[in-house]
DNA sequence: CCGATTATTGCAACCAGTTGCAGTAGCGCC
DNA sequence: GGCGCTACTGCAACTGGTTGCAATAATCGG
């Protein structure tokens, strides 16, 4: 139970990534990258701080920042900002995808991938442009 | 010069609708108005402020954005978040758009209104979502 | 295994924005 | 013109997040 058990999939490698790249593996990197490995969809950057610290009381705030700008740099996460304005992370590899708000409910849906196709689509055809969801 | 100048068409009427509502016509309020009405496109949250203080020294932040909500309530303003999740607001009434943000150089462009066009569609045919840019 | 290099940490100060509260002052009514 | 109701202001404390800096500690080469 309390024993350091394997990272799952996508996890694994990131140590050897990081030093790939003349980055290193602290036990502060090890924590936060073990939150994220128990996390699917997404997470706000405070609930993110909350589960590092109960992982690891002394967990600090701008480590753990600092931390997710050098995974989202390797691919491993992506943010972005909530209605609201803040930050949100999405744990992934995962698909790209957009998210659609009700300004009835407050609630969130994830642009269905067809809708996406649609809309990447319309503006391709309207102006030109690419579209990085 | 220093004389008050005569609000422009808008925001004339901005004074009654809120005593229509019952809501107070106040020097704070006048001075935010008075900025807003000098701004065309977008401004973030502290812009605003720094041009308020301009105006009159003694604005404290927490009124501006108060003063905002009443005005987004109005109509008269819209807010959003930026790219780096900043408020932002877009001082209307405006027609609704939407942004395009370049990964690039960080610059936007608003989007064409044809190409919201397409969006709003695909995402209606996709889902049978209402869109709300 | 040791020492040098330098990425990373922890901290403290700071920025943008929000909130609760007590005092102030618009506004409608007489 | 004066009174009362209550919306609004100013303040101070707080949340979420960022940044500069000195001290620490991964990592690499020998």
């Amino acid at each position: 139970m309390s024993a350091s058990r394997v990272l799952p999939e996508p996890w694994v490698s990131v140590r050897d990534r990081l030093r790939q790249r003349g980055l290193r593996w602290t036990p502060q990197r090890r924590t936060v990258i073990e939150v994220l490995a128990a996390t699917r969809g997404h997470v706000t950057g405070s609930e993110l701080i909350e589960r590092c610290r109960a992982a690891d009381a002394t967990t600090i705030p701008s480590t753990v920042y600092r931390t997710l700008d050098v995974l989202e740099e390797l691919g491993m996460v992506r943010h972005g900002h909530g209605v609201d304005g803040r930050e949100e992370f999405h744990v992934g590899p995962d698909v790209e995808h957009g998210h659609l708000y009700c300004s009835d409910c407050g609630g969130r849906w994830e642009i269905a991938d067809h809708a996406a196709d649609a809309v990447v689509r319309a503006f391709a055809a309207a102006d030109g442009f690419e579209v990085d969801l």
